[in-house]
RNA sequence: GGCCCGGUAGUUCAAUGGAUAGAAUAGAAGUUUCCUAAACUUUAGAUACAAGUUCGAUUCUUGUCCGGGCUACCA
């Protein structure tokens, strides 16, 4: 248990045995000791002042001599400075620490619990490649499924594949006009970016289209509503879901061709599924919903047969889960999928990862299902993310200002390669070697500065900046891991117990120490605030304390055997932590770069 | 119009109501006989505006201004 978990009942028994006032845990505020004050810990006094009738002064003393009294093993000593009372942790507790925890590389793990926890994400459309949106998405999503495995929990991870639709179409009905029976194949181009071309062209074509009608006299919005490419793919759609067999052969060609890039693309970042859904398969589930839904008084039909649900008491709309002509919309698909992955996983949480665009929706979805009554629906978590966007603003497919995953990955990597060849410092790595040093590098880069931002927030990708490989980045943090190896590997000798309380520790020694500590809080708060961000600054800060400690004291000509031996222990610790809160992240860090 | 987010150094991001608002990058100045200089050190620079609650507000409340999203019988 981390220290700071140690120190709150320490305090709150303090309270009740000085005061005889009980105190939660959660009415203390306790904090890292400011580096310019003495003390590890400090205590905010100020909340206790009125209820307890005292000075902050008086309160920190009493508090500080009980807690030195009691807890020797724990405290040496403290200070009290205004309303703060800063607590000194003995030299033999953080030693002990280290000691006990150098060598363990599931330091943060938690014990299996019976939580089943299933994380749908990436969730892509079949009509066009993946670009950096999808990557924060596919990244969160992975790395969040990974602290919640950490933390004991059983994970599914699922992806929603939007496989049909009119977006699709569109893809289709251009290749039919305009592909001539070429392939990804015939034309060398990766699948999902072959369709893709093809989306875009129908934008192109549409447009064009448009500008005739226009220019025939009629009004914007019936041009566009009817140029003959878009009433063709409106056919096509008709003709799907008729079950027209040409139409299925070419949805399911040009499909595949598209999960090939797909799969291409998310073995190279490391995403996996449990389960593939696809939107083709349950785009009709949720009718019984909508009979449930009724007759429970739910829902309510309206005169021309279309159903609804009134949320205005919620502070919402009404809302249309059918259709007059009785065909479902999207809430009623998403409603029938809730329920399905209920039915195969038994879940007691249920994590979306969507973009915030679709905050709205997701709190419909859950209300609808808490008001139906399901038991699994309080389980639903939309884990809901800002979106990526350019300088210039946000991205769009049909302007061509998307910043494509694959072309982005082979960039970072012409960057790694450069610059790894520049510094010279693995001339004798074989082709194979340096090619997964490249990919380590740049999907580091990558996902570091995806996941470097809290989720909730939007963030702003600027491609000249972003390809930076110093300060704040995945790369610092991958070289510092690989510093440490390399002096671990000129010290391959037996480690040896270090005499407790005869080492005292310096300042920057125990800065990392304290610090390395606090690795399991944590991955604990990353996981309270579903937030791999926590990790990036965190995994940040080791490798940068580790860096000012490493340049301060020499680990190989410690002043002595002791230190020496303290030191390696630290750096392995730190080599240990970096790779595992890396590691949650998805992101490799290499032995040497 | 209604509802929901957000506004912090030039830029990209931090800060459970707590001490002098932290980093990174860009800028200025330095560090290589010594464990990898993709590193380290020093320096300068910010809470949109106005009230309120509080011992204390970047954080909570209200208003103003500025961004973004949602508000489809699209998905």
């Amino acid at each position: 248990m981390s220290i700071v978990n140690k120190i709150k009942p320490l305090i709150v028994k303090a309270l009740q045995d000085i005061y005889g006032q009980q105190f939660q845990e959660t009415d203390l505020t306790i904090n890292l000791t400011k580096p310019e004050f003495e003390g590890d810990y400090t205590l905010v006094l100020f909340s206790f002042v009125k209820q307890l009738k005292k000075s902050p002064e008086q309160l920190g003393n009493e508090i500080g001599e009980y807690l030195i009294k009691n807890n020797p093993d724990l405290f040496s000593s403290f200070n009290v400075i205004k309303g703060f009372l800063n607590l000194v942790v003995t030299n033999n507790y953080w030693i002990n620490f280290l000691q006990t925890s150098y060598t363990n590389k599931e330091l943060g793990y938690q014990p299996a619990n019976k939580h089943k926890v299933i994380v749908e994400y990436s969730s892509p459309n079949t009509n066009k490649p993946l670009h950096l949106g999808h990557l924060r998405n596919n990244f969160l999503g992975w790395s969040v499924a990974e602290i919640l495995k950490t933390t004991g929990h059983t994970v599914y991870k699922t992806a929603i594949m939007n496989d049909r639709g009119i977006h699709i179409c569109k893809s289709m009905v251009t290749w039919q006009l305009f592909g001539e029976d070429k392939t990804p194949e015939s034309e060398g181009i990766k699948g999902d970016h072959f369709v893709g071309d093809y989306y875009v062209l129908f934008g192109q074509e549409h447009k064009k289209q448009a500008e005739l009608l226009i220019a025939d006299g009629m009004s914007k919005e019936e041009a566009e509503k009817n140029t003959p490419i878009m009433l063709a793919a409106q056919k096509m759609l008709l003709d799907w879901e008729n079950g027209d067999p040409e139409v299925k052969a070419l949805w399911q060609k040009m499909n595949g061709w598209v999960y090939e890039g797909f799969n291409e693309t998310y073995k190279k970042i490391g995403s996996d599924f449990d389960k593939n859904y696809f939107e083709s398969e349950t785009y009709l589930l949720g009718k019984e919903f909508v009979e449930d839904g009724l007759k429970k008084g739910v829902f309510y039909k309206k005169e021309d047969g279309s159903v609804w649900i009134d949320l205005t008491a919620d502070g919402l709309d009404e809302k249309i889960v059918q259709r007059k002509d009785g065909t479902s919309v999207y809430i009623t698909q998403d409603l029938g999928l809730a329920d399905k992955k209920f039915e195969e996983f038994k879940y007691d949480q249920s994590i979306y990862v969507i973009a915030d665009e679709q905050n709205y929706h997701m709190k419909v979805l859950k209300l609808i299902l808490q008001k139906l009554g399901k038991p699994y629906a309080d389980g639903i978590y939309h884990l809901s993310y800002g979106m990526v966007e350019l300088p210039s603003g946000r991205m769009k497919t049909r302007e061509g200002t998307v910043v494509d995953a694959d072309d982005m990955i082979e960039e970072l990597k012409k960057v790694a390669r450069e610059k790894t060849e520049e510094l010279g410092k693995v001339k004798d790595f074989n082709p194979g070697e340096l090619n997964e040093l490249y990919d380590t590098i740049a999907l580091g880069a990558l996902k570091f500065f995806l996941l470097r931002v809290d989720p909730k927030k939007r963030m702003i990708f600027n491609p000249e900046e972003s390809i930076d490989f110093h300060g704040f980045t995945g790369p610092f943090v991958q070289y510092t891991h690989a510093r440490i190896k390399s002096i671990l590997r000129k010290e391959q000798g037996t480690r040896y117990k270090v005499q407790e309380g005869t080492s005292g520790l310096l300042l920057k020694e125990k800065e990392l120490i304290v610090l390395l500590e606090q690795y399991p809080i944590t991955i604990e708060q990353a996981l309270q605030e579903h937030n791999p961000s926590l990790l990036a600054i965190y995994a940040f800060n080791v490798a940068k304390t580790f860096n000012t400690f490493y340049t301060e004291h020499s680990v190989m000509n410690a002043e002595s055997e002791e230190k020496k031996q303290l030191r390696l222990q630290m750096s392995e610790l730190t080599a240990n932590v970096i790779a595992s809160a890396m590691g949650l992240m998805g992101i490799k860090v290499p032995e040497r770069m």
